[in-house]
RNA sequence: GGGUCUGUGGUCUAGCGGUUAUGACACCGCCCUUACACGGCGUUGAUCGAGGGUUCAAAUCCCUCCAGACCCA
């Protein structure tokens, strides 16, 4: 055999990583492939991709994701896009607060401000490295050099500008009202940030007293709250209290500095046949208590203060946490005798996400962004954006449906972008930074160019530099904004809003926002919510949400579960001889999984062939393995034996007589291709790499390549013309799931790296392309053609007879005659 | 409790009104054939979660139930 120009044996992950070294190595090179060049003239396309959250390790789920979003940016590259795929990391927020805290062993607050944040920002540093790391190591095509962070000046500042802009509309308001409240953490927390904990609760059976000495009981699961009862209701159909309503009950604890009777109402959303089927309200017990107490125009009690201690008005419980006084008023009212019955239960708890605290609603003066009179026009310029897949569309739209409070967007904490506002000394007048400088007020004065205005009515009322000895003290806001502030804003600050006027005109709406169907209520809602309140647009082209990693058993991976699998260890499998082996918990027992070589591509090619977008995927480091890296191995060979033979000097320029056989496989080839070129129009990646695969491991080995060997080998012009033309474009195709396997093969025989090639390839003739007489006839050849193949393999095996003797008595059906000679020669028919 | 989605050979998956129900992996058998044994060829193997219905015709549409996932209350 002729030596092949690619000379490894197989493809390995040794190789993948040597190519992938020498392709991040030299920087001019990587940035005139995957810069980002808004004034190349072509069309620009820029994905808004998520901010990854460094938190040591990174989620295998999230990688699988975001080398599908890298796929996507290959491949409108490949399309003949100027792609802007930038690489962000999301470092504002709670989650590293509690990690300094945690590895200091020391709260927030006991520290001096400044030297915390500078803790956290060295601490989340580390974090960012490892997250670079894995980001080239799974092969994205980032524009690494233009790294955005969100707690950057130039990032936060974007984020203020927009706050103040926003102010200035009325779009923002500041009022006192009842927010849901962790109290151990000391924050403020928004609707989306709450979920739901199965806890086990006392549900307690009280005695109450009517003002004619009745006795009614009623159940609670928070029996500190009495001394907020604003009301006691029952259902309006319940004929058992029917003969209460209208009266006034005494409350069953001593309470200070209120009264201690209300008045027993009726309410529909009363459950009959929960516990006694009375219940009483108390000032923000939970939404629901918030609700009646709005619809009943009660005066609501303050129980519980910032510290997540009882008020005042609870009397002896006063000064105690929650728990403490749960127990303590228990205790106090079985002196009394009040306690009919205690019961234990499993209730649901609303817990915050981050620290898993229960939640309190405290009526606290909060800055919040309007957004429950803007629904119906949002959902207006959301019927402007294609989704993929449409069906996820609906997280949204149900979302939305539930909105029916605005988004508070204060937090008491300190890692976060800062509110930037001051306050003059009557508290009348605000002051405002001018657009463009990041401000810290906690420990800064007003800039230069700052503005004073009216904190009522927003009217500008002039320069603070001139205001400034009017203003008396003036005190900067400690206040801090919930995360989801800075991210959504992140296709603004992708698309050159404030920062390239010019760049932004031609790049929103935002070509695409990739991102995961477990953050649509929080970063696609809000980021469209902001597009909508600032510029009245749609804020996306398309919006591709893909469904989540889970194990090998459809779960979801957590750390409670101990099912979670590493990126890196599955990245680096097979690199240095070195095999992966998980241990992962099952349902009911613990598997060990194992795997030889995995590595970038095959994880990559895995993603793209094993799940559709949209669809939850189980990963099993076992299955990529299996399943694809014989494909990797297939395609490399088939390139490796195509090196064997000369690459013509013109592949553009179609030679004079080719065969039938090379006709065929190019009608073949450019169905295929013309599958593969609107799958990755329409962000399609599922389609284009099956079809793709399909034809690269199937009728292209199986039968072209068998049926042209020969001539091959006596170096026919046109067979050798016709493979290395499939080849090479089929490289070019492929390079968006698999870039460096392709940019090697496709390098090494050609010379040229189909990662820089930026327009689809061309069908080679046309007369046999997808709608033409002459093609579509070739194509109805094929189950011919294999048919007839397999007949002759299985008859050969049947009768003994090794596949390179000849065999006789074989007839050639009529509608491949055309072919004759080539089946002639193939099997050797006599 | 509500919403959304999913349930197809041992495993994963395609199909989404008319197909002998794809394909891959695994299993079993055969084969070293001037690319590839990390390969090739071939054979097993599914009444499409269960039960009702609509239709000439259902894996595909509708209903009920069961199981799982995610989200929400």
């Amino acid at each position: 055999m002729p030596s092949p120009t690619l000379s490894e044996k197989r493809w390995s992950v040794d190789l993948e990583k040597k190519i992938q070294e020498e392709h991040n190595s030299d920087a001019a090179t990587y940035s005139k492939r995957y810069g980002f060049k808004p004034d190349s003239g072509k069309e620009i396309f820029v994905i808004d991709t998520p901010p990854p959250y460094p938190s040591g390790t990174w989620h295998i789920g999230a990688v699988a994701q975001y080398s599908m979003i890298d796929v996507i940016a290959r491949s409108q590259r490949l399309l003949g896009k100027e792609v802007y795929f930038p690489w962000g990391v999301d470092r504002n927020g709670i989650n590293i607060e509690f990690t300094v805290e945690k590895n200091t062993k020391r709260k927030m607050k006991t520290y001096e401000r400044g030297e915390f944040i500078e803790l956290c920002r060295e601490t989340i540093e580390e974090f960012t490295q490892a997250m670079r790391n894995t980001a080239r190591r799974v092969g994205l095509s980032c524009d690494f050099e233009r790294e955005y962070l969100t707690d950057a000046p130039d990032y936060r500042v974007v984020t203020q500008s927009i706050f103040v802009e926003l102010f200035k509309k009325g779009t923002i308001i500041e009022d006192l009202r009842p927010n849901i409240y962790d109290p151990v953490e000391g924050t403020t927390i928004a609707d989306a940030e709450v979920e739901r904990l199965n806890r086990r609760t006392q549900l307690v059976d009280v005695k109450w007293e009517t003002e004619d000495g009745q006795e009614v009981v009623i159940s609670t699961t928070r029996p500190e709250l009495i001394c907020a009862c604003g009301v006691v209701v029952v259902h309006p159909d319940d004929k058992r209290y029917a003969g209460l309503i209208g009266k006034k009950i005494k409350l069953p604890v001593p309470v200070t500095g209120r009264e201690n009777f209300v008045e027993i109402q009726t309410h529909a959303s009363v459950k009959s046949d929960f516990g006694s089927g009375v219940l009483m309200v108390c000032s923000f017990g939970d939404q629901n208590d918030v609700a009646i107490f709005r619809e009943l125009g009660l005066t609501p009690f303050q129980a519980i203060n910032l510290d997540g201690c009882m008020t005042e008005i609870s009397g002896p419980l006063s000064g105690l946490r929650v728990k403490d006084a749960r127990k303590e008023i228990i205790e106090l009212l079985q002196q009394e005798e009040k306690i009919v019955n205690i019961e234990d239960r499993e209730q649901e708890v609303p817990v915050s996400e981050r620290g898993k605290n229960p939640v309190e609603i405290i009526l606290l003066k909060e800055w919040y962004v309007r957004q429950t009179h803007i629904q119906g026009r949002m959902k207006e310029l959301i019927e402007d954006i294609e989704f993929h897949p449409v069906r996820n569309k609906q997280f949204l739209l149900d979302w939305m449906d539930n909105i029916s409070i605005d988004w508070p967007i204060s937090r008491r904490r300190w890692y976060h972008t800062e509110i930037p506002i001051w306050y003059s000394e009557n508290d009348d007048l605000i002051i405002v930074p001018p657009a463009g400088i990041y401000v810290q007020p906690w420990r800064e004065m007003p800039p230069a160019g700052s503005r004073v205005l009216s904190r009522e009515s927003r009217n500008d009322v002039g320069a603070y530099d001139e205001l400034k000895d009017t203003l008396g003290v003036i005190t900067g806001e400690e206040k801090v904004f919930d995360t989801w502030m800075d991210s959504s804003n992140s296709n603004l600050f992708v698309s050159g809003y404030l920062n390239q006027p010019e760049v932004f005109e031609k790049a929103f709406p935002t070509a695409l926002r990739p991102q995961g169907k477990e953050i649509v209520r929080t970063w696609l809602y809000y980021t469209l919510l902001k597009s909508t309140l600032l510029l009245d647009k749609p804020g996306f082209q398309h919006v591709w949400i893909d469904g989540l990693g889970m194990d090998p058993w459809g779960r979801k991976m957590s750390k409670s579960l101990g099912n979670g699998i590493d990126a890196d260890s599955v990245l680096e499998c097979g690199a240095g001889g070195r095999t992966g082996s998980w241990k992962v918990k099952g349902p009911e027992k613990t598997v060990s999984l194992r795997a030889n070589k995995i590595g970038s591509e095959c994880f990559r090619l895995w993603k793209a062939c094993d799940a559709q977008v949209g669809d939850d995927f189980h990963i099993n480091p076992e299955e990529i393995e299996k399943k694809y890296f014989g494909v990797l191995t297939k395609l490399f060979n088939v390139a490796r034996f195509a090196s064997q033979f000369d690459v013509p000097s013109d592949l553009d320029t179609v030679p004079e007589g080719l065969h039938i056989e090379d006709k065929w496989i190019f009608s073949e080839f450019q169905s295929t291709m013309n599958e593969v070129e609107s799958s990755w129009k329409n962000l399609d990646i599922y389609s284009a790499t099956q079809a793709l695969k399909a034809f690269g491991t199937g009728v292209l080995p199986s039968h072209y390549l068998e049926m042209v060997k020969s001539r091959l080998y006596d170096d026919d012009e046109m067979a050798a013309w016709t493979i290395h033309r499939v080849v090479r474009d089929f490289l070019s195709a492929f390079s968006p799931i698999c870039p460096f396997f392709s940019h090697h093969i496709s390098s090494t025989i050609y010379g040229k790296s189909s990662v820089e090639i930026d327009s689809f390839p061309q069908n080679a003739i046309p007369e046999v392309g997808l709608d033409t007489e002459h093609g579509n006839k070739l194509r109805s050849l094929t189950s011919i053609i294999q048919t007839f193949n397999s007949e002759v393999w299985s008859t050969k095996k049947e009768n003994g007879i090794s596949l390179n003797q000849p065999i006789t008595g074989i007839t050639i059906p009529s509608e491949i005659e055309e072919f004759s000679s080539v089946f002639t020669r193939m099997h050797k028919l006599e």
